[in-house]
RNA sequence: CGGGGUGUAGCUCAGCUUGGUAGAGCGCUUCGUUCGGGACGAAGAGGUCGCAGGUUCAAAUCCUGUCACCCCGACCA
């Protein structure tokens, strides 16, 4: 029997560690569809977590839900000159309306007479059609803001895919703006970083740092964009998720024009907004443990699960009564403003296996419950941020009066640890050769989990950040908002010794 | 798109060099013993060996073609 619920461990090979766990947790896997993921009931409940969360929180800022095509005629793509460079290699063409039976057991071919007069794209992001229509509705300075959301699947054929990381066709949220003036459109765009940034830390319990992104990392098409980057287990970055300024870009290309008090026709100012999928994969990685997934309370399908213990009871029926008290007891109690959430499970496996089942699937508290438990009115409790072995009896009343409580320790612990661990793996770095160092492994043909997130002056060169990038692998994730090392003096680039205004917050990056 | 590799049972793979018509482990089903813990024994179900041609008395095995997938790069939420 392996030490571990999950082989091989992180230290040993990170990658397989994390496809080992989202196979053992049954989130999700791969579909006969080259690049695309089937989720499975326990990672779209995870998924409908975060959507209620960030759906109420976009809401509370003054959203509005709405829909928009899947197809995006080519000729709106190609309006903004920077967005169909980003985008155009990695589109989804659809060129025809109709199959027919091809000749010599071809099986079905695109019809030629059915050819479409403009290919349409399968939408990477719906910038351009949501502001072809955002013309058609803006008239006045009366009609802005404009504040929308969709929830949406995209599509970005990419070489190389991994479950939640990176799918050719994933599922998100992509809300999009008008706005009158320059100043009220930047407002937005902050502001939903840090709807963002706040989901990220309280709900996922992922430290992140906020930032704008460089020249050479932002939007294909935008202004300005900003992210929020927490990290992985392996001290990489992960991109969460962007907010983008897109000043009058879009506007201009799109013709969304209004008539202002003033009198004057002037373009709109807009922005967008996104984060996807990609966040179950952050969730994963940066909690998950050598036993598997671990959730955060605040967005775990099922809080509790409770595994009756009846093999050896006299009285079978009477553990599962008294089991399902307990969870209609506990399904009374509430935690972040939903229901506890129990599991009852009563399938007929070996105790043993049910109880790894629910190891692996992250649930944040196991209750052994049998005939001892019973007889003395208690539960047996397993904490999923403790050691699968610790084990501890409670009162069964004074479990229920503080299960709330409990969710919440484990929430911290859970926020506590991560930004544990990457504070650690964080420094400010001011030489060039420790910097080459810190990003290099010992071991080169099989790579250790090395480096972190360095802190670097930087002139601003595209062209040093692009041999950095050839030479590590190492990107700029951003320019931070403030320095996380409390260090925001102006310095002198480490690789070219130009001045820098600012550190910036370099990293390997998913 | 470059470089490498692999397609055999639900999964992981062996068999291929030296052709003789299919194997293991895990998983699954049933029974029994166990069990506050990922146990053990017995019996059983399950595959036209990616696909199409060719060579041969005979092809998982050799040849040709083709498709798909994986890994490493480049690109990317």
């Amino acid at each position: 029997m392996p030490k571990t619920a999950i082989t091989p461990p992180r230290a040993e090979n990170y990658p397989d560690w994390y496809q080992q766990v989202v196979k053992a947790a049954d989130l999700a896997e791969a579909s006969p569809v080259r690049g695309c993921m089937v989720i499975k009931p326990w990672g779209w409940a995870i998924w409908e977590n975060i959507q209620r969360t960030l759906d109420d929180m976009f809401k509370a800022t003054g959203h509005r839900n709405a829909y928009f095509p899947l197809f995006i005629p080519k000729s709106f793509l190609e309006k903004e000159a920077q967005h169909v460079e980003g985008f155009a290699k990695e589109c989804a063409v659809v060129t025809h309306h109709r199959l027919i039976e091809g000749s010599d057991g071809q099986g079905l071919i695109p019809d030629p007479e059915a050819k479409l007069e403009e290919p349409l794209i399968v939408r990477p992001t719906s910038e351009t059609i949501i502001g072809t229509m955002y013309a058609r509705w803006i008239q006045s300075y009366r009609d802005l803001p404009v504040l929308i959301n969709q929830w949406a699947n995209v599509v970005r054929w990419e070489l190389r895919t991994r479950l939640f990381l990176r799918t050719s066709e994933f599922l998100w949220q992509e809300g999009h703006t008008a706005h009158a003036t320059e100043a009220e459109a930047v407002e937005e765009t902050l502001r939903m970083l840090d709807v963002y940034a706040e989901f990220a830390e309280n709900w996922m319990a992922m430290p992140v740092i906020k930032g704008r992104k460089s020249e050479g990392e932002k939007f294909p098409g935008a202004v300005d964009t900003y992210t929020f980057e927490p990290m992985m287990q392996d001290r990489r970055a992960l991109q969460g998720g962007t907010s983008h300024f897109l000043g009058q870009n879009f506007a201009k290309a799109q013709d969304i024009m209004f008539l202002d008090a003033d009198g004057e026709r002037k373009y709109a100012w807009t922005t967008s907004w996104g984060v996807s999928t990609r966040l179950v994969g952050g969730l994963i990685m940066t909690h998950s443990d050598d036993d598997g997934l671990v959730l955060p309370p605040r967005l775990a399908p099922a809080h509790v699960v409770i595994l009756p213990i009846t093999h050896k009871a006299d009285d079978p029926e009477a553990v599962l009564a008294y089991c399902k008290s307990l969870r209609d007891e506990l399904g009374k109690q509430s935690h972040a403003h939903r229901p506890v959430t129990v599991e009852l499970d009563t399938r007929d496996i070996r105790g043993g296996d049910k109880n790894w089942e629910w190891v692996k699937k992250g649930v944040p508290i196991r209750l052994e419950v049998g005939p001892r438990d019973m007889a003395s009115d208690s539960v047996f409790m397993a904490r999923r941020d403790q050691s699968p072995r610790e084990k501890q009896a409670l009162p069964r009343g004074e479990f229920v009066e503080k299960v709330t409580a409990i969710l919440d320790e484990i929430q911290q612990a859970l926020y506590d640890r991560a930004k544990a661990f990457r504070d650690e793996n964080m420094r400010a770095i001011n030489a060039r050769d420790k910097f080459y160092k810190f990003f290099t492994p010992k071991n080169a043909e099989q790579p250790e989990i090395h480096g972190g997130f360095a802190l670097a002056h930087w002139s601003g060169e595209e062209a040093v950040a692009a041999q950095v990038q050839k030479d590590l692998g190492v990107t700029i994730r951003c320019i931070p908002f403030a320095d996380p090392l409390g260090d925001d003096e102006p310095g002198k680039c480490i690789f070219t010794g130009k001045p820098s205004e600012r550190r910036v917050l370099w990293a390997k990056a998913y």
